[in-house]
This record gives C-alpha cells, structure tokens and sequence, in this order.
RNA sequence: GGCGCCAUAGCCAAGUGGUAAGGCGACGGUCUGCAAAACCGUUAUUCCCCGGUUCAAAUCCGGGUGGCGCCUCCA
C-alpha cells in the first residue's frame, strides 16, 4: 500500500508523490485574525493537523507552515471599532487560536509565518510580476492582470468569460478588468502602511500565501491546504500569481476540507450564524471535540450540534475505557507510541489486522472515520482479551495490544486519559456509607445513596473489589 | 442564471467494480446483591427513484427527486 491523496486541481486521488525524496513541504492557510477562531478554523487546523501527523507517521520529513494573515481590511476596522492598535486585535486572536491548537492536541506546525514579517519577500514578488507584464500598479493600488494567465480558474474549474459577467469593478478602484485582483492596496488616511515603490500601502489578501509560502518551501510545494471555500477565489489567485512568477506549477497536491454545519447550515459571520472555538469547549471536552473532528472524513461537511457531541463523548469514552482497563493490567503509558510497529512483528491476527486496516485508512485519502472503526476494532479485541481468566500467555498478549493501541491512539492525538475530576468530599462520604452499608449487606440503604449520588450527578460502579466514582456525563 | 458536492439502518458514519466497517440507540443473554462498565447475540437481502453498461454496481453512465455549497469576505 502507500499513500493517496485527493487532489482537487485533478479533481481524483492520487499517489502521492513529493518534490525532494522523503521530504514534504506543506502550506495550510490560517487565520486572517479579525476576531476569535470559530469551529470552522479548528476543523481546518485539525485537518492539516491530521495531514501533518500522518505524513510523519508514514516517514516523510516534514515541514508544515500555517499562516497568519494579521493586517487587512476588516482588522483595520474591527481595531477603529475596538479604539486599540490593529496589531493589538492581531495578537489578541492568534493567542486565542494558540490556545485551542494545545487545547485540541494538534501538533505544532513547524512555523507560523505572519504577513507583516514578509513585507519585503511580498514587494519583491509583486516587482517580478509587474515586470514580467502580469501586474500593474494603478492608482497606488497594484492589480493582477488575470487575463495575462492562461491557466486562470484550472483549480475551481470556472471560465473567465463566465466570471466576468458576475464581477464588477469597486468605486476608486483603478482595475483594467474587473477580474484582476489587488496585490498591494494604497492606505488611506489614518491607517497602516508600509513604504513602497508605488507608494505607501499593504500587501492585498493572496499575495502573503503565495509569497510566505514560497520564501520556506521554495517555489514548488508538495501540499496546499485550507478550507474548500477558499478554492475561489484565495487560491486560484495564488496559483495565478506564484506560476505566473515562477513558471512552475505551485503545488502538486490541493488538499481542502469540507465546511463545519451548524444545524444543517453552512456557519456565516454575517448572520452570526457560527460557533466561536470558546464556546464549543464549553459544551463538549476538548478530547471529545477532536474526536468527533476526526469521525467524519475531512472532506465531507461535519454538523456541530450539543446532540451530536454528547453522542462522540460517549462513543469516545468507550476507547478511553479500554485505555484504562490496560493502565489496570500494564501500567499507564508514560509516552506515546511514537516508534513504528512492524506489522510482521506481531503475533496475533486480530492485532496485527487491526494495525494494518487503520494505515491502510490512513493512506487512503487520510481517512481518520475508517481509521477509528479499526481502533473501535482492537478496543473489542483487547476488552475480550482483559475479560478473559489470567494467565502469563494472556499478559503478553495484551502487552502486544497495548502496545499498537497506543501507537494508534497517539497517531491520532487522542487523549485517552479520563478528565481529571475533583471528587467532592460529601460525594466520597456518601459513597463510603454506601460501602459500609454493602458490606453490611444492607441493600436498600446502598441503593437508597446510590439514588442521592445520581441525584448529586454523580454514578459509583463496583468493579471487582474496588468502588469507582465518576460524574455522571 | 453558471459551476460543483452530497443522498448508505431509528440516528451518526466508512466504503469509487466483487457481493454492506465502526459508533450511538434499541432488544435478548453473561457478569453483578441490584446496577454501571465489559463481553456474547439480534437490529440494512440492501445502499433516494427510474433506466443503462458489466459475468458482477452502494460504487461507472444517463435521467429524475431531495439537500447543500461556491460564483462577494469567509476555514
């Protein structure tokens, strides 16, 4: 088996294949940091999050950028609003997504490049372009001229004369077509600029993709990822500008993600229709969100909703349950299972399918929903196993196991640890009368603190000869 | 109007030519003082509908129906 990945220019899966031996660069657009991550960013940084892991999984080295986009339009506006620094609601909102990437257990990527670091390297770009007859400046502003790029609308498969008809050109702005795109937009008064030889402006949305992610990865990508809305016209415009300048193709595989539902409905900020990352963490664990994230495959649309949360914390839990039924038997994991398992090297077929099932899923597309149903595959295994009357022949086995259950679980940045919880000392009194009355075999006062316990939101199972107490959801 | 995507059990969801993963829920059983968890079993003769291609189709083609997205800022 090896790996494929669809790629939307070509618009089918294909064997993935990279620029240098061993080696990935990968792009995923981020944030333009307006205000608070909502769910679809953290379902775009899952993705690349997801693509990241399992590229290093498979042995690639990899180099994985995610952008900042930290000066446009509507941070300019949402700052005048706010009465502070644009920087200030910049810095303000890649802390917050910060704290949701740790939160949700991705991966750092290996840089996070911001467009007011890449000034220069995004002049430079746009002085190639104008000099090879692409780009004009006009009016302080510099256009794209999309006409003078044949391969214009390859990606979203659209036609420029079909375009045309919908697009119009803006009051002051000085466009031959309305097709053609800014590069460098001229500030007005009172706002942000940065010097430069067609006077003081900021670089325009696209060319800080194609020009950041050029600088580290060269000019050939290996992945280019982001949400299936930025198709058109983010990064047409980005293939445009970056082949138009290069004469090279600017990524070989376009990897997006499909958009997060809110009951049904495509999240718009507009109609405040959307859900900020804060306030999904506050009705569903962090762990449980990122399983859920990863249940449904990344390119079809995935609906957020209290119901359809609480339904993954339960199917998840049944993963972390076998997690702690082997912590029982072998001891917590103090590490991930990072180091590789040799298929051949395990000795029991159900394990060993298991193993090879789940990377065959991750090879596929990266297909993390078919990826789970195989670990849910070797919980089962390993729960018959932990049920079954001990013997040294059954630790070993479950010792194997244990060892690919982890190695899975830590692919995916599953934390399987249950939430740590304080038990409140009146819960642990009533539970500890509710022994005392067991042992007495006084049942009907047992079930009678079971009864207030639930009441409290609070269950006691008797496993074996110990008492567990847990909160009920 | 133009361009796309999707439709799989009560619900969620894998599966792009070889005879329907997995999870939730439900029901029956084992275990338990009773539960919970776990385990065993049952729960889609069939993949929106109608045609076609093929030895073989949920999967490919054509036509419907229904839902959604993009074409303007959007992950």
């Amino acid at each position: 088996m090896s790996l494929k990945v669809f790629d939307t220019l070509r618009d089918d899966r294909i064997p993935f294949t990279t620029v240098r031996e061993g080696k990935v660069g990968m792009y995923v657009c981020g944030l333009t940091v307006q205000g608070p991550p909502h769910v679809g960013h953290m379902r775009a940084a899952m993705v690349g999050d997801l693509v990241h892991r399992s590229l290093r999984w498979l042995g690639y080295d990899v180099t994985f950028l995610n952008n900042f986009t930290d000066v446009d339009d509507k941070i300019i506006v949402k700052a005048a609003e706010d009465g502070v620094d644009y920087t200030t609601v910049a810095e303000r909102n890649i802390e917050s997504y910060f704290r949701f990437v740790d939160l949700l257990g991705m991966k750092r990527a290996t840089l996070y490049p911001r467009v007011t670091q890449h000034i220069p390297e995004i002049q430079t770009l746009i002085a190639t372009l104008i000099q090879k007859g692409v780009a004009y400046a006009a009016g302080g502003d510099v256009y794209f001229r999309v006409e003078k790029f044949q391969g214009y609308g390859k990606l979203s498969k659209r036609k420029t004369d079909e375009l045309r008809s919908g697009s119009r050109i803006e009051p002051g702005e000085q466009k031959e077509s309305p097709l053609d795109f800014a590069l460098w937009k001229a500030a007005r008064e009172g706002e942000p600029y940065w010097d430069s030889p067609w006077g003081r402006g900021r670089p325009g949305w696209h060319i800080e993709c194609s020009a950041m992610a050029m600088k580290y990865l060269g000019e050939c990508l290996d992945l280019h990822g982001g949400g299936i809305d930025l198709i058109f016209p983010h990064h047409e415009n980005e293939i445009a500008q970056s082949e138009a300048a290069t004469g090279r193709t600017f990524s070989n595989f376009w990897v997006h993600n499909g958009l997060v539902l809110l009951e049904g409905t495509k999240m718009s900020k507009s109609t405040k229709h959307f859900y900020l990352a804060e306030e999904i963490s506050n009705i569903a664990e962090p762990a449980t969100i990122r399983y859920y994230l990863l249940s449904t495959h990344y390119r079809s649309p995935i609906d957020f909703s209290q119901e359809r949360l609480d339904e993954a914390g339960t199917a998840f839990s049944r993963i972390r349950q076998t997690a702690e039924g082997l912590n029982g038997v072998l001891g917590a994991p103090t590490t991930g299972v990072e180091e590789p398992i040799a298929p051949e090297s395990l000795a029991q077929p159900e394990i060993r399918t298991a193993l090879v099932d789940f990377r065959a899923s991750i090879e596929d597309d990266f297909n993390s929903a078919g990826a789970l149903g195989h670990l849910f595959s070797l919980s089962r295994t390993l729960n018959r196993m932990m049920a079954e009357p001990s013997s040294g022949e059954k630790e070993a086995r479950i010792k194997e196991g244990y060892r690919v259950f982890h190695h899975l679980v830590s692919l995916l940045g599953l934390d399987v640890k249950a939430p740590e919880v304080e038990i409140p000392e009146i819960i642990r009194d009533l539970a500890r009368q509710r022994g005392e009355a067991r042992a007495a075999k006084e049942w009907g006062r047992a079930d009678e603190i079971r009864k207030e316990l639930t009441e409290r939101g609070w269950v006691v199972e008797d496993r074996g000869g110990e008492t567990v107490i847990r909160p009920l959801k």
